[in-house]
RNA sequence: GGGCCACUAGCUCAGUUGGUUAGAGCACAGUCCUGAUAAGACUGGGGUCUCUGGUUCGAGUCCAGAGUGGCCCA
C-alpha cells in the first residue's frame, strides 16, 4: 500500500533540499506564476534599489534583499499583484575607480591620455563583471525579483528619462550653475566624494597653528571710540592652521554677542576675545579696554596681500547667490569684519579668518555677506600669481608665508597643532577644500515640499523620519549634481561658444531636431565621448557644445521610478496608473543621504509626490564582536559559507529574528547554527513526527476534513494558531517581520514542547478512534498553516512542508506554497481562557518537575499526590480544566488544591515555588507505586532495545525476560500494559532467542535479562 | 565638533502604559525525560539593568548630564 505522505527524514540536509526546490521553482516558473496569478489583485509597488555588479555580493546585500523579499512575498500571498523589477546601478565614480585601479591609473590625465572612449568601454564591461555571481546569489537566497527585465542605468532609454527629468527641472528654473566647496585632491586633480573623504581622515596630523595680526584702518580705529588707543596701531588677532589660505583672506568674522578685549603690547593694541586672553598669553593687566563683538562688525582692515598687487583676480559674490563677478582693480582695498555664528570661543582668538575660496563655512559667509573672492591656488595645489611663494605647493608655502608675515610684523605667535585632517585615500595627499564651479539642482526652493511630503512616509524604524532623514531635509542645501568625470549620464546642457548662453536638452529627438545638429554617427551612444561631439547652432549663430560634466549617479538611481519605464517617452500614464509611487522600499541606513534622498528629492521636484510610502531602513551588519566588517580587518563573512553549511532559510530566519531591522546586528556562522538547532530542527522534527505516524495510520486530511475538535489540547493549539495568524498578519502590515518571526518561534516551541509532547500517546493508540483523527487533523492543520505563514520567511522549508502536507493529498491545490494564499485567522476559535489554563498547566508542571528533581525522584516513578497553591480561588476552575494534562505529565495519581501555605508544608511533601505559585509532591512510594514505576522502567528498556535493534516503529515483537521474583511479579501484573506499549505479541519468561537482540540490566538493583525479536 | 541609535547574565536578545523577587536562548556543570527530536525538562553558577543626578510612594522603563560603541555629517 502506498503511503499518503512522503517519508520525512529527521537527518535532513537543508542546503541539499533547497537546491532541489530551486530546480522546481525554475522549471515550473513559480516566481512568474506568483506574480501573474495575482494579476487581478490590487497592485503593490516595490522599487528595487540597484546595486552595482562590479564586486562580489556580500552579507550586507543579503540582508536588504531578504527583507525586501519577505514583504513582497507576504503581499503576494495576500493577493496583491506585486511585480518586482530588478535594477543595476552602472555609473559613477566607484566604477571608474575600479577601472583606474585595474589599469594602474592615478589621475584624470591618465584617463584622458588613454582615451575616454576606451576608458568608458572598460567601465561598461566592469559593471557586469560579477553579473553571473550576482544572478546566482540572488537565486540562491531566494530573492524573487525579475532580473531578466532589470533596468540598467547606462541604457540610452534610461539616460533619456534622466535628461527629460533634468529638462523639466530646468524649465522650472531649478537648475543653475554655481560654486561649491569640494574636497579636492591636488595630485589626482579631482574632487572626492564625501564617502571617499571619510575614508581618509588621519587623526594625528600635525599642522601649523599661527596667529596673525590684521591691521585696522585709522578710520576704523577712531570708530571704536576709545581715545587712549587713538595714537597706536590696532590689530585684530586671527588664528589659522592653513597659512596658505591667508592670501585668499577677504574678511574676518567675530561673534557679535561676545566681548572682545583690547590689550596693549610693545606699543600696539591687539583685539581678541576676552574669554581667550589667557590661552593667548595676553595679560589682563595690560588691557586698555573692552568692546562688544557687535561694535567690531563693519570695521575695515588692510588686506595681508592685495590680490591686485600679485596678479590675481578679485571676484565678488552677487548678493545671496553663488555667482561671482570680477571686480576692478582699485587703488585702495580694504576688507571688513563680519558677524558669524560659527565663531568658536573654545580655541583660536575669537576672530576667524575668512577665505571664501577655501572651505565650506567661508564660502557660505562669502555668499551671504557678498564678500570678495580670491582664488590664488590652482587645481594642482600650487600658488599662482607673482608672490614670493608663487609656484610652491600650498603645504610648502605655509612656512614662506609665515616668514613673510613675520618679517612684516604681522605674526603674533606660531606653534603647531595636532588634529584630524582628511587625506586622499588613494595617494595620501592632504586634501584641500576648494571652491569650484558646479551645476546645482535648487532643492532649497522646494524645501518645504520635501519636508511636508516626508510626513506622508512611514519610516521603520520611525525615528528616522524626523530624526536622521528629517534633519537632513531641514538642513537641505542645493544638490550639486555635476561631476567632472567620464562614466556617467552626461549632463544635458549645451553652451554656446560665442554668446555663452545655456540650453538644456530633454530627449534624443529634441536634440536631433536642433538647427545645425551634427556629430551624429549612426547609432547614438549617450555617453562620453560620443555625446560630446553632438553640436548644433545657437540662436546667435554660434556653436552649441555640451558642457563636459556627467551627473551624480545618485540622480540616476533616484530617477528609477520613471527611468525604468522610459517615461514619458513610453508608459506615459505611469504617474497616474498606479505604478507610482512605490508602496515599499527597503535599504540600509546609509541610504538616508543616498537613494532615500535622491528618490524623494526627484519625485518631489518633478511630481510634488512622495516616491515611496513605506520604507524599512536597515541597520548595518557587524561581525560577531560588533565590529564593522571590512576587507582590511579580515572579518568579512561570506554568505556562501553560511548557505553551504546551513542553507538560505536558516540565514534568512536569523536575519529576520535576531534583532529589529533598524538595529545594527551581529552576524556569525555560530549564530545561524543556533537558529538551526533552536527553530528549524524542532519544527522539522514535529513535521517528521506527524508524517511518520500519519503514514502508519494511513491518515488522510482530505478524507477526514478539518473538523472542529473537542479535545482541550486540540482546541488550545488551534486557539494559539489563530491568534498567531492574526498577530503575524498585523505585524506584517506594520512592516515588522521581526516580531512576526519571533511569534512564530514561540508558537513552534509551544507546538513541539507542549502540544506534541502531550499528544504523543494519542497518535500511538492502536485504535483509529475519533480522538486520534482529531489529533492528526489538528497537527496537520498547524503544520499546513505554518507552511504558509513561513513561506515569506523561509521559502524553501515552507515549500517542502507544503508539497508533502498539501499536494500529496490534494493535487488540485496550488502547485506551490508561494501560489497559495496567506492564512486567515479564525478569531472565533481564539479562547483566551483556555490559553490561560494551559499556561497555568505548563507553569505547574515546571514547578512539579522541579520539586521531583529536588527530591531525586524521576518522572517514571508514579507518585500519589501533587498539591498546588494557587494565586486565587478563582483559578481552581482553570486548574481543573487541565488537570489530566498535569497528572500525565508529572506522573501523579491526583492533584489537590491547597488553601494556604501551611497546608503545603506538611510532612512528606517536597516543595517548589515561583513568585506566583507553589506546589508540593508527596514523595512517599508505596509498593504498588513502586511496581508501576518498575513496569515503566521495563517498557523504556524494551523500547531502547527495539531502537537499538533498528526495528520499525510499527513492528510487532516477541519479548523474553529472565529476572528475580520481584520483577517477575511486576511482569505478570503489568503484562498487558507492557505488551501494548512495546507492541509485544508475546512476553516469554525464558532465555532470549539467540537470533534476537538482548541485554542485561539492573533495575533498581534487580538483575534483568531482556531480549526482543521481530515477529514474522 | 554636530546629529541619530544603542548600552539588561560570558554571548545573542525580550522586558507592553513606571508597580511584587528583571526574563528567554546559547555556552558551562550536574540530574532527568524520550520510539518525533541533531531536541526537550529541571537544578546550579552567572546581573551595580553603563555611570551620576533628578521626577515619583515606587524607575531597567520617564527627564537631564556623562561614558562607551555603531552609523551619518563636518
Amino acid at each position: 500500500m502506498g503511503q499518503v505522505f512522503k517519508p520525512v527524514d529527521t537527518r535532513i540536509s537543508f542546503p541539499g533540499q533547497e537546491e532541489e526546490i530551486l530546480g522546481f521553482w525554475k522549471s515550473e516558473k513559480i516566481f512568474e506564476k506568483s506574480i501573474s496569478s495575482r494579476k487581478g489583485g490590487e497592485r503593490f509597488v516595490f522599487y528595487e534599489g540597484p546595486p552595482t555588479a562590479n564586486g562580489n555580493p556580500g552579507i550586507h546585500h543579503v540582508i536588504s534583499r531578504v527583507f525586501k523579499d519577505v514583504i513582497t512575498r507576504y503581499k503576494s500571498m495576500q493577493g496583491y499583484y506585486v511585480p518586482r523589477i530588478g535594477g543595476w546601478d552602472t555609473h559613477g565614480l566607484p566604477v571608474e575607480l575600479e577601472v583606474e585601479k585595474e589599469l594602474g591609473f592615478t589621475s584624470k590625465t591618465d584617463i584622458e591620455n588613454y582615451g575616454i572612449d576606451r576608458f568608458n568601454a572598460k567601465c561598461r564591461e566592469s559593471v557586469f563583471k560579477y553579473l553571473k555571481e550576482w544572478n546566482a546569489f540572488t537565486d540562491r537566497i531566494a530573492f524573487w525579483v525579475d532580473l531578466d527585465n532589470a533596468y540598467i542605468t547606462m541604457k540610452n532609454s534610461y539616460i533619456e528619462s534622466c535628461w527629460w527629468a533634468i529638462k523639466k527641472m530646468w524649465d522650472d528654473g531649478l537648475v543653475y550653475k554655481g560654486y561649491k566647496t569640494a574636497a579636492h585632491c591636488p595630485r589626482c586633480g579631482t574632487s572626492l566624494s564625501s564617502h571617499e573623504v571619510a575614508q581618509g581622515y588621519e587623526e594625528n596630523t600635525v599642522d601649523p597653528s599661527v596667529y596673525i595680526k590684521f591691521k585696522l584702518t585709522p578710520d576704523s580705529i577712531s570708530r571704536i571710540g576709545i581715545t587712549e588707543i587713538a595714537e597706536k596701531p590696532v590689530y585684530l588677532l586671527a588664528w589659522t592652521t592653513t597659512p596658505w589660505t591667508l592670501p585668499g583672506n577677504t574678511a574676518l568674522a567675530v561673534d557679535a554677542s561676545a566681548r572682545y578685549a583690547l590689550v596693549e603690547i610693545d606699543g600696539y593694541i591687539i583685539i581678541a576675545a576676552q574669554k581667550l586672553l589667557a590661552t593667548l598669553e595676553l595679560s589682563d593687566a595690560r588691557k586698555t579696554g573692552e568692546i562688544s563683538g557687535q561694535s567690531l562688525v563693519g570695521l575695515d582692515y588692510e588686506p595681508l596681500y592685495n590680490p591686485h598687487e600679485f596678479g590675481v583676480d578679485r571676484m565678488r559674490f552677487k548678493a545671496g547667490s553663488s555667482e561671482l563677478e570680477k571686480q576692478p582693480e582699485t587703488d585702495k582695498l580694504n576688507y571688513h569684519v563680519i558677524s558669524a555664528d560659527f565663531v568658536s570661543m573654545d580655541d583660536g582668538s575669537g576672530i576667524v579668518h575668512i577665505a571664501p575660496a577655501f572651505g565650506e563655512a567661508d564660502f557660505e559667509a562669502g555668499k551671504t555677506e557678498a564678500l570678495d573672492f580670491v582664488q590664488h591656488v590652482d587645481l594642482g595645489g600650487k600658488i599662482i600669481g607673482n608672490y614670493n611663494f608663487t609656484g610652491f605647493f600650498v603645504k610648502d608655502a605655509d612656512k614662506i608665508i609665515t616668514r613673510d608675515l613675520d618679517d612684516r610684523g604681522l605674526l603674533y605667535r606660531e606653534t603647531t597643532i595636532t588634529h584630524t585632517y582628511p587625506f586622499c585615500w588613494r595617494c595620501s595627499t592632504p586634501l584641500l577644500y576648494y571652491v569650484k564651479q558646479s551645476w546645482y539642482i535648487r532643492t532649497t526652493a522646494r524645501k518645504d515640499c520635501l519636508i511636508d511630503l516626508n510626513q506622508e512616509i512611514n519610516w521603520y524604524p520611525d525615528h528616522i523620519k524626523n530624526g536622521r532623514f528629517g534633519d537632513w531635509l531641514q538642513n537641505n542645501v542645493d544638490w550639486a549634481f555635476s561631476r567632472e568625470r567620464y562614466w556617467g549620464t552626461p549632463l544635458p546642457v549645451w553652451c554656446c561658444e560665442k554668446c555663452g548662453s545655456f540650453d538644456c536638452i530633454g530627449g534624443i529627438e529634441e536634440l536631433k531636431s536642433k538647427p545645425g545638429f551634427s556629430g551624429f554617427d549612426g547609432e547614438i551612444d549617450l555617453h562620453r565621448p560620443y555625446v560630446d561631439n553632438l553640436t548644433y547652432t545657437c540662436k546667435c549663430g554660434g556653436l552649441m557644445r555640451r558642457q563636459t560634466e556627467v551627473i551624480d549617479c545618485w540622480f540616476d538611481s533616484g530617477n528609477m521610478p520613471i527611468a525604468q519605464y522610459h517615461y514619458p517617452f513610453d508608459n506615459n500614464t505611469l504617474i497616474s496608473d498606479g505604478r507610482f509611487p512605490a508602496d515599499f522600499i527597503c535599504e540600509a541606513i546609509d541610504q538616508t543621504r543616498g537613494w532615500f534622498y535622491s528618490l524623494h528629492a526627484i519625485s518631489s521636484l518633478l511630481f510634488n509626490s512622495v516616491a515611496y510610502r513605506n520604507v524599512i531602513c536597515l541597520g548595518h551588519i557587524l561581525d560577531e564582536k560588533g565590529e564593522k566588517m571590512s576587507k582590511s580587518r579580515k572579518n568579512v563573512v561570506q554568505p556562501k559559507v553560511i548557505i553551504d553549511k546551513y542553507g538560505t532559510d536558516a540565514m534568512r530566519w536569523y536575519l529576520y529574528t535576531a534583532s529589529p531591522p533598524g538595529q545594527p546586528r551581529r552576524f556569525s556562522e555560530g549564530l545561524v547554527g543556533e537558529v538551526m538547532r533552536q527553530f528549524m530542527l524542532p519544527l522539522w522534527n514535529v513535521y517528521s513526527f506527524f508524517v511518520t505516524y500519519a503514514n502508519i495510520d494511513n491518515y488522510n486530511p482530505v478524507k477526514s476534513g478539518h473538523t472542529s475538535p473537542v479535545a482541550e489540547l486540540d482546541r488550545w493549539i488551534l486557539s494559539e494558531l489563530n491568534d498567531l495568524v492574526a498577530k503575524v498578519t498585523s505585524d506584517f502590515d506594520g512592516y515588522d517581520p521581526t516580531s512576526a518571526g519571533r511569534r512564530i518561534e514561540a508558537f513552534v516551541s509551544n507546538l513541539s514542547n507542549w502540544y506534541v509532547r502531550r499528544s504523543r500517546r494519542r497518535f500511538w493508540k492502536s485504535e483509529n478512534d475519533e480522538d486520534k483523527i482529531a489529533a492528526y487533523d489538528t497537527l496537520h492543520n498547524c503544520l499546513e498553516t505554518l507552511s504558509r505563514l513561513l513561506a515569506p520567511f523561509t521559502p524553501f522549508l515552507a515549500e517542502a512542508m507544503y508539497q508533502n502536507l498539501v499536494l500529496s493529498v490534494n493535487p488540485q491545490a496550488p502547485e506551490s506554497v508561494h501560489l497559495a494564499s496567506f492564512p486567515q485567522a479564525d478569531t472565533t476559535v481564539i479562547d483566551n481562557e483556555l490559553a490561560a489554563s494551559v499556561q497555568l498547566a505548563i507553569r505547574i508542571c515546571s514547578l512539579g518537575r522541579s520539586a521531583r528533581s529536588q527530591a531525586g525522584i524521576k518522572i517514571r516513578q508514579p507518585l500519589s499526590t501533587l498539591t498546588v497553591l494557587l494565586q486565587s480561588p478563582g483559578e481552581e476552575e482553570r486548574l481543573n480544566r487541565v488537570k489530566d494534562q498535569i497528572l500525565e505529565e508529572l506522573n501523579v495519581k491526583q492533584v489537590k488544591v491547597a488553601l494556604n501555605r501551611e497546608e503545603l508544608e506538611k510532612e512528606g511533601l517536597n516543595l517548589s515555588s515561583d513568585n506566583l505559585y507553589a506546589v508540593g509532591v508527596d514523595t512517599r512510594i508505596t509498593r504498588e507505586l513502586e511496581s508501576e514505576g518498575l513496569a515503566r522502567e521495563i517498557v523504556r528498556r524494551i523500547q531502547t532495545l527495539r531502537r537499538q535493534a533498528d526495528f520499525d516503529i510499527a513492528d510487532h515483537i516477541v519479548t523474553w525476560f529472565q529476572a528475580d521474583q520481584r520483577i517477575e511479579e511486576v511482569m505478570e501484573e503489568y503484562r498487558v500494559y507492557i505488551s501494548r506499549e512495546t507492541l509485544s505479541d508475546n512476553i516469554v519468561n525464558a532465555e532470549p532467542d539467540e537470533q534476537g537482540y538482548s541485554e542485561n540490566f539492573k533495575l533498581d538493583g534487580h538483575p534483568v535479562v531482556l531480549g526482543v525479536k521481530k515477529q514474522d
